[in-house]
DNA sequence: GTCTATATTTTGATAGAC
DNA sequence: GTCTATCAAAATATAGAC
């Protein structure tokens, strides 16, 4: 049985990702909770403080989801693989504080802020070290590796923004062809040799 | 020199840009113009509607500015390459503008809203009939068009978020580090044999 | 076209009873 | 831990003078 406050996190997160931070009232917030909006205020300091929790775990689980499924793996290119996946799948699991956490940053006061951008730096360096390592090996073709981090990081925030739980595709389905497209644009090959025509060996993207 | 009404909308798109729709007040962005929030409504009738009037115009000529690129060009491949460099230029070329079109939908009146998903359909829709053509003329592997697409655009779009106009790359080089990317990762061609090891040949991502 | 003045609502947050 | 009552500030929007 959740607690009071795991109510007001969870309809916030809820309202947050609906309405956005700044169209979400406290009043919207304790009327979905059935308490008063007094209330909201003796498990929170402030509105900001909510979103700031919310991001701050959020940030916290996806670093931690990351790093355990990377544990005790070498091979540079399955690495990028297993990180693809990883982040793809706690991207729709956890679509709505993902989304939050990509989008409401404004909201956040300048600590807070420079807290969560610290942390999402942390994250983001685990996937530009296996870019520079996978360069340097010779697997992946060299170009700038913060533009490449970026380039994938955004591409896999997509899923969240268009994926539906209920819809056609499962989420490993999607992760698969993410991490496909992401390999494919990383990898040492020549483009000119796969222009000549139809490939009879081609692997599904 | 500019209208006021443009004035308000130069400023409206500034302040959307830096602190998001909600978080902006009508009398900011009068301050910033130098006149009363009260004028503000002799030249939009509603808040919502200066929101509404930038996406719509956005949207216009993102489309425009794409149909233009491509017309005449009939090659699948050349058409794909122009079509993102198209894409990646214009979100960079009108940061804010595109900004705000990507991700301030929810503050508009439901009519309004739904006439900009058309508008945005409208536009996925191209990059859906080139992937199409693609993969029925054997040059890109098979998969879900769809998913491709908002795959692709969501990709390109993320240059819009960490792109600043004054840092160390120019605009080309990043339409074409963008352009490659995708390239890469749409066209048939066998895997495993860009895993064999490095290419001496590889050309620079 | 821009002004002053104001109507109406709603906001985030606090005080203090229970 | 939740309530009622309330504060002060700010919001969008309108009326009517100039």
């Amino acid at each position: 049985m959740p607690s009071m406050k795991d109510t007001i996190t969870t309809v916030a997160v809820d309202l947050f990702h609906r309405k956005g931070y700044f169209a979400t009232s406290i009043s919207e917030i304790a009327r979905q909770c059935g308490i008063q909006k007094a209330s909201i205020y003796y498990h929170y300091p402030s509105k900001e403080n909510i979103l700031f929790h919310i991001q701050q775990v959020t940030m916290e689980e996806l670093t931690a989801y990351l790093r355990a499924n990377l544990d005790g793996r070498t091979d540079i290119e399955e690495c990028m693989g297993v990180a693809v996946r990883s982040h793809v799948r706690f991207h729709l699991d956890r679509q709505k504080e993902t989304f939050i956490a990509n989008s409401e940053l404004r909201g956040l006061t300048p600590e807070h802020y420079l807290e969560i951008v610290r942390q999402r730096d942390e994250y983001e360096q685990i996937f530009q070290r296996i870019i520079r390592e996978g360069i340097a090996a010779g697997v992946f073709t060299a170009a700038d590796v913060k533009i490449l981090s970026y380039a994938i990081l955004t591409l896999c925030n997509g899923g969240a923004i268009w994926f539906k739980p209920r819809g056609r595709m499962p989420v490993d389905a999607i992760a698969e062809i993410y991490e496909n497209f992401v390999l494919r644009g990383l990898k040492v090959g020549d483009l000119a040799a796969a222009a000549a025509g139809p490939d009879p060996q081609a692997a599904p993207l």
